[in-house]
RNA sequence: GUGCCCGUAGCUCAAUCGGAUAGAGCACCAGCCUUCUAAGCUGGGGGUUACAGGUUCGAUUCCUGUCGGGCACGCCA
């Protein structure tokens, strides 16, 4: 199962944050219904975007070098690529400063005193920035990168979301995978040349039109270093390969399938789940949200704002493929109001209760022969049925792949129990009865425990 | 313009993939703490499921059209 899978370019925002949340919550739903998963992160470390940020960084590192060229519009705004120039600039100093003629050489004059803002002009300072830097610019790249997937990983570790694998996009060029998979599509005779570029006959696969997987520069396209990928995958035997896109890439879905097919593979065995964007709303305004520019909420400042409890609860409490509308006020007031509080509150509350009673581990064995015949009342009656659900609630979650069915589950169990609560004392001198209420708030707990692990979210013992 | 997704209570969303009186939370109104945690409980109002047709014993669900919103339509990733 691959998700989240964010070029490493900039710290994850809160858009990656529900494609984290959802993702993770539905590879522990799948664990628990018996799956064995292996969870991936596709790092795109080969391609321009990366380019882009090297560039970006270098030109804050010359600018702390007295060098001031006007930074391009279409190049990374963010602070952070600051914080990066100012690392490189401590480590090393002047090392890498450097003439900006050298660096403007071919492009027009304007360029020194306004910003360019087109890839064509972009791609010639990258251009030329590899010229100037030689050697020194692969240690600037892997620097930006090692710093930004470092971040990155650490950020989705406190959110709980971790993987098994991070698969390099670099590696599949390295290994010759890429390459392995174009002449396999050659020899099947899906390729054709056109224009300089090399296409791949996807309209023979239901796309709307054929796509190119080398460009006529001899480039070659992201897709055709995502083809080499997923057949790696299905190469791994996998018996189902999941991903995870935002919903923006939907037009996606039909030429990588195609290239599956092409290949031979069965394109049923590859399901991709569409993740809605997420619009985070503050005040009852929109927050602006643009990556390039530099102005959005990162998933960081989101959990640092709301915790990871609320975040983690509120992405997937919404069907995956529906626009999600996130209330930061309401995900960070601590009343009522906040739904993740609910759940986690019944939890609290049981293990209040079980402290009080006292009982030790041996005692607690003893509850599970307590006698249920005890359990009369329409509350305990419907208590127990829902207990009983919840394996085949777990069971749905995984075939729909639908986490969401956990969340309102749980928060469904939560508001029985709390009910019960109110009109049913536990601790009650009868000992027969005793036991057998503390059996079933016992198990609500457990069952209370095991849902929130599913979803991320923490049973805290006390609130 | 073409394709995909969506439209359910004032707001945010469910509805076991065609079933019985469409359900929760928030907000609003009225009650409940000398008793295991009031981040809780009890009760109440709130709907022509965007609209118009069609299929069906039965439609929020399936089909057609209209209106409204999102996304995608690169030799970008």
């Amino acid at each position: 199962m691959e998700f989240v899978s964010a070029n490493p370019t900039g710290p994850l925002h809160v858009g990656h944050g529900r494609g984290a949340a959802f993702g993770a919550s539905l590879a522990n739903v799948l664990a628990a219904a018996g799956f064995n998963v292996s969870r991936e992160f596709y790092v795109n470390d080969a391609g321009r975007q990366m380019d882009i940020l090297t560039l970006s960084t270098w030109l804050r590192y010359l600018e702390m070098n007295d060098i001031h060229i006007p930074f391009p519009q279409n190049a990374y705004q963010g602070e952070y690529v600051k914080t990066m120039a100012q690392l490189i600039y401590e480590a090393h100093a002047q090392r890498y400063r450097h003439h900006p003629d050298l660096l403007l050489g071919d492009l027009p004059e304007s360029a020194r005193e306004k910003a360019i803002d087109t890839d064509e002009q972009l791609d010639k300072l990258i251009a030329n920035a590899k010229k100037i830097l030689g050697e020194d610019y692969a240690y600037i790249h892997n620097f930006v990168l090692t710093e930004q997937l470092g971040d990155c990983r650490n950020d989705l570790m406190e959110f709980g979301v971790e993987f098994d694998v991070w698969f390099s996009e670099q590696s599949l060029f390295d290994n010759g995978l890429v390459a392995r998979a174009i002449e396999l599509l050659q020899s099947k005779h899906y390729l054709y040349q056109q224009d300089g570029a090399t296409w791949f006959r996807s309209t023979d696969f239901g796309d709307e039109k054929d796509r190119v997987v080398q460009r006529e520069n001899g480039q070659f396209t992201y897709f055709a270093s995502d083809i080499a990928y997923h057949l790696n995958k299905f190469e791994r035997g996998f018996d189902q390969v999941i991903n995870i896109w935002g919903a923006d890439h939907h037009g996606y879905i039909p030429r990588v399938k195609g290239a599956l097919q092409a290949l031979g593979l069965d394109p049923a065995k590859l399901e991709i789940a569409l993740v809605q964007f997420a619009v985070l709303y503050r005040d009852g305004k929109k927050a602006p949200m643009s990556t390039r520019s530099g102005e959005f909420v990162t998933l960081r400042e989101l959990r640092e704002e709301v915790g990871k409890d609320a975040a983690r609860f509120f992405y997937v409490v919404r069907k995956s493929d529906q626009h999600l509308d996130f209330d930061l006020d309401l995900a960070k007031s601590k009343s009522n109001e906040n739904p993740v509080y609910y759940v986690q509150y019944a939890h609290a509350r049981i293990c209040s209760v079980l402290a009080q009673w006292g009982g030790d581990f041996v005692d607690l064995m003893q509850l599970t022969h307590a006698n249920t015949e005890e359990l009369s009342n329409p509350g305990e009656l419907a208590l127990l049925q829902k207990l009983i659900d919840y394996p085949d609630i777990v069971e749905m979650a995984a075939k729909e792949f639908s986490p969401h069915i956990i969340a309102f589950y749980l928060r469904e169990l939560a508001g029985e129990f709390h009910s019960y609560y109110n009109s049913t004392r536990f601790l009650v001198p009868e000992i027969s009865v005793q036991h057998a209420r503390l059996a079933l708030i016992a198990s609500i707990h457990q069952v209370l425990n095991n849902g929130l692990n599913l979803l991320g979210v923490s049973a805290p013992d006390k609130m």
